[in-house]
DNA sequence: ATGACTTTGTGAAAATAATGAAAAAAAAAT
DNA sequence: ATTTTTTTTTCATTATTTTCACAAAGTCAT
């Protein structure tokens, strides 16, 4: 059971979560891996492998408990603790994010925003005035952050991230339209966006 | 040469692209394989494979042209064209998105924001007036509209994506929470920001 | 309790993907 | 012109991931 996760099942992890918690709020109380097969459009056996992978959640001739599952999975993931969390980078992305509130309903607790821009700093994004960058070493030696979204132009999006990670931040979810580079130890997800809209933009001209 | 390309190649020729950008705007003219593997932490002979789905633009003892490498990836992705964007939901994603100028630079040219919301139709978004969904049909017929960007609440992605499709859009950028659906011959991308930041979490667990 | 049915968990096989290694081709140096 | 060096291309190998198929373990109806 303790044998290393292949980061394949780790990326369909989200999507278990995803579904259970549907199924979980039309009230199902049970699920089979053939009918996630289904719903899901993946192989059920697959399935069973995935979830199989974090010990035997499922009972034969019965299924998977949604609850149980949903809850292993949770846990798995580490949704079943709450974040501290502060955006680098007040622009439209980093303004968006703060506003979005799913983020809070899912324990991740977007709770300040910095920026470099003088114009920028003291106005109101969501209810928080933007903190200057030149505050930000003060500000995590008094406040328990856990990760660190970096919203910033890609120019500064490495620089951004070396100064985070020198002030102890141990996870970096980076929108920056570049690959952010730390040291091992940090966690980071590079987002891309723009990565996923070419890929579209080749799957529409392969359609032709 | 005509082989089918496989998704995990796909999935990297976004990243080649952004890397042969950054390589053009330094005012590189060649690049071998080994240098792109040591800057981008591929393996290099996964690289040269890669590329070579397409056609041999490298040279031996030269390495590959840079701008010429640019033009073949682009072209591959269909980043050589132009296309008309519209985005459905006027929320904080929809406007975050709507006023990305990137988008533009790279020929994904947004041109209208279309809501439900009656207290949002016809304010100003980005520089535009927000359409209301119910002339969507009449819209589409009158605009040639290439991919639709969805930022709906997770309720009403598929409808919408319904909707966008039977009035015969073909591409489609989910930003719902959700995965989106549609018949065959029609291309979506379900982005799911919360997937990356759960994995981003799972990671941070684990390197505890 | 019994038996028919369902569904998991898993070993084995197949399919994909990544890596290694070397022949072939061109460039650069002598 | 020839040799050395660089680097791609291609083929072979290894690793990873997915799928198949079935025994084992349970459910459910009677």
């Amino acid at each position: 059971m303790s044998e290393k996760i292949s980061p394949a099942v780790i990326r369909r992890l989200p999507r278990y979560y995803r579904y259970l918690e549907e199924l979980e709020s039309k009230g199902l109380d049970k699920i089979s891996s053939s009918q996630m097969s289904i719903e899901m459009g993946l192989n059920a056996s697959q399935i069973r492998r995935d979830l199989n992978c974090f010990g035997g959640f499922g009972q034969q001739g019965y299924g998977y408990s949604v609850s149980k599952l949903k809850k292993e999975i949770a846990h798995i993931l580490g949704l079943d603790k709450r974040y501290n969390v502060i955006i680098m980078g007040a622009g439209r992305i980093g303004q968006a994010l703060m506003g979005y509130k799913n983020f809070m309903l899912e324990g991740f607790n977007v709770v300040d925003i910095f920026d470099n821009n003088k114009n920028i700093i003291g106005s109101d994004v969501g209810g928080r005035s933007v903190l200057g960058i030149s505050d930000l070493d003060k500000y995590l030696k008094n406040h328990a952050i856990d990760i660190a979204i970096i919203c910033t132009p890609k120019e500064y999006a490495q620089k951004s991230a070396d100064l985070l990670v020198s002030f102890g931040i141990k996870a970096i979810w980076n929108f920056a339209p570049t690959d952010v580079a730390v040291r091992k130890g940090v966690a980071v997800e590079n987002v891309h966006l723009s990565d996923s809209l070419y890929v579209l933009s080749y799957k529409f001209k392969e359609n032709k």
